[in-house]
DNA sequence: GAGGTCACG
DNA sequence: ACGTACGTGACCTCG
């Protein structure tokens, strides 16, 4: 079947994945061989010289060397199943997604963009009035001479590891109290970052020929077995500002008959470590259908859900969050701006009320130290040889990686398991509507008229019970949303 | 091309 | 004393 693909002269987009899902990369092409114009490509060779040693003869030949290198490093892994049930099932359609496209309101989208250059116009002249001269904004380095050599707003200001100071959005909103100008500069920052990567950039990547915007996803760019996008990346269009919103309301249906749907796991990470970690406690939060931060908080702080005031939701959030990040007090305290005595205390209360969630920490770190990797539900494996890392700083970092790979990777399974079954679903029912989008625990369809219901029992069915042994563990639950644009659906 | 920053999950 | 939350990609500056 394998060799039936790889010989098809029309399935040259398919050979390419195939060889990506492979490799890492795509290496099919001279071009890619020897590097892109214009693009930092990695070449080859440089990723492992005797494994994939190679011939540039012929465009499918190299692809069948390459697969009969490989095919033993898979065996080895016991990664084969992760390949034949996951990657290949996933790979037709990610193809059809790139494909289809998906429509830009690009009219929209240039009234945005005059307004706000408007506003950055208002914001710059504030800013260079506030610092006596003009200077080029977009420059951390000189933003950082007129904040701390000219205007002195602190007396030891944070530097970044070259020795600059640091004018990142955390910095900056620790020093809006020292003058207020801080707020413009944030302002700024924000509506130059949208003006230019997204209002101005994407309609440069609306295609002649469809009249879409197509992405690339990329299918073995990550070391959790997440998708990457990119040219343009369509993973991370703005939606937590409302100047930011106004991005996404230009994302549309091709005509005004269709709609876009939006469908999105519900806490899936958290959901993945009841799972994993069998915390009963954790578990019987998901199945009473209590809102998990909360009831978080009751555990830590010791009072009902009902009496969870909205400072201890927020902190017991920052604490799942950590969780899957491989949590520390340090960490936690930054980014609630706490003392790290408080944050390990919240840690301490926290692990003590859910005990099973540390005995997987403990025995994911001891897995890995044990084997030299960490693997998901499915047995997607991520190598991490510097758990025994002599250099703490190093080791505590794999051991972070450890941690959070089998989570965020069990997601990716998850979600790549559904996209394929809702991919032929939609094929094999002859319908209309097409999966446009992947954004990590949510897909975005274009929805036809009049199947609404179909489609939203094909996403309920493929979405929730993609991994039975999780569907066994926990309750998995999706959020649908339709609308007349991407916003709209959520 | 590296560094800094910031958009997303 | 030191220094970090996990995973990405794009844009801009500057040497």
């Amino acid at each position: 079947m394998i060799a039936h693909t790889l010989a098809a002269p029309d399935q040259r987009h398919s050979m390419d994945r195939l060889s990506e899902a492979l490799l890492g990369y795509r290496p099919i092409s001279i071009t890619t061989l020897i590097g892109e114009k214009g693009k930092d490509q990695k070449s080859m060779l440089e990723v492992d010289p005797d494994a994939l040693a190679v011939y540039a003869t012929e465009d499918a030949d190299v692809t069948w060397q390459l697969y009969e290198k490989l095919l033993p490093l898979l065996k080895e892994s016991e990664q084969e199943s992760v390949f034949y049930d996951i990657e290949m099932p996933t790979l037709p359609a990610l193809e059809a997604m790139e494909a289809s496209g998906i429509s830009l309101d690009i009219f929209a989208l240039e009234e945005f963009s005059d307004k706000l250059a408007t506003e950055i116009e208002n914001a710059s002249s504030e800013i260079f009035n506030a610092s006596g001269h003009e200077f080029n904004l977009n420059s951390p380095k000189q933003l950082g001479v007129v904040l701390f050599e000219e205007l002195k707003l602190v007396d030891k200001p944070k530097k970044t590891k070259t020795g600059q100071y640091k004018t990142d959005e955390q910095t900056l909103t620790s020093l809006a109290g020292e003058h207020s100008i801080i707020r413009r500069i944030l302002d700024y920052r924000m509506m130059t970052k949208l003006k230019s990567t997204y209002v101005d950039a994407l309609p440069n990547s609306v295609s002649k020929k469809t009249n879409r915007i197509h992405t690339t996803f990329h299918q073995t760019a990550t070391t959790t077995g997440r998708l990457a996008s990119s040219d343009p990346n369509l993973q991370n269009i703005p939606i937590r500002t409302d100047l930011g919103q106004e991005i996404r309301k230009a994302f549309v249906p091709e005509n005004a008959k269709n709609k876009i749907l939006s469908a999105d796991y519900s806490q899936i990470e958290l959901r993945i470590i009841a799972a994993i970690s069998e915390d009963e406690g954790m578990i019987q939060a998901f199945q009473k259908g209590i809102d998990i931060h909360s009831a978080t908080a009751a555990k830590v702080y010791g009072v009902e859900v009902d009496a969870v005031e909205p400072e201890m939701r927020r902190k017991a959030k920052m604490v799942n969050f950590g969780i899957s990040y491989g949590i520390s007090a340090f960490g936690l305290a930054q980014r609630l701006g706490i003392p790290r005595r408080e944050a390990a205390e919240i840690i301490d209360n926290y692990f003590n009320q859910f005990p099973s969630i540390r005995s997987y920490i403990d025995d994911t770190i001891a897995f890995c130290r044990e084997n030299g990797f960490v693997e998901t539900l499915s047995g997607r494996r991520r190598y991490l040889p510097d758990i025994k890392s002599s250099n703490q700083t190093v080791k505590n970092a794999a051991e972070r990686n450890a941690i959070n790979m089998p989570i965020q990777g069990t997601a990716a399974d998850l979600i790549k398991i559904a996209m394929a079954n809702i991919h032929q679903d939609i094929i094999s029912q002859k319908l209309k509507s097409r999966m446009l989008l992947q954004v990590h625990d949510e897909l975005v369809f274009e929805l036809a008229p009049k199947e609404d219901d179909v489609l939203k029992g094909i996403l309920e069915n493929r979405m929730v019970y993609a991994l039975p042994s999780l569907n066994e563990k926990v309750p998995v639950e999706i959020e649908i949303g339709i609308g007349k644009n991407w916003l709209e659906a959520h």
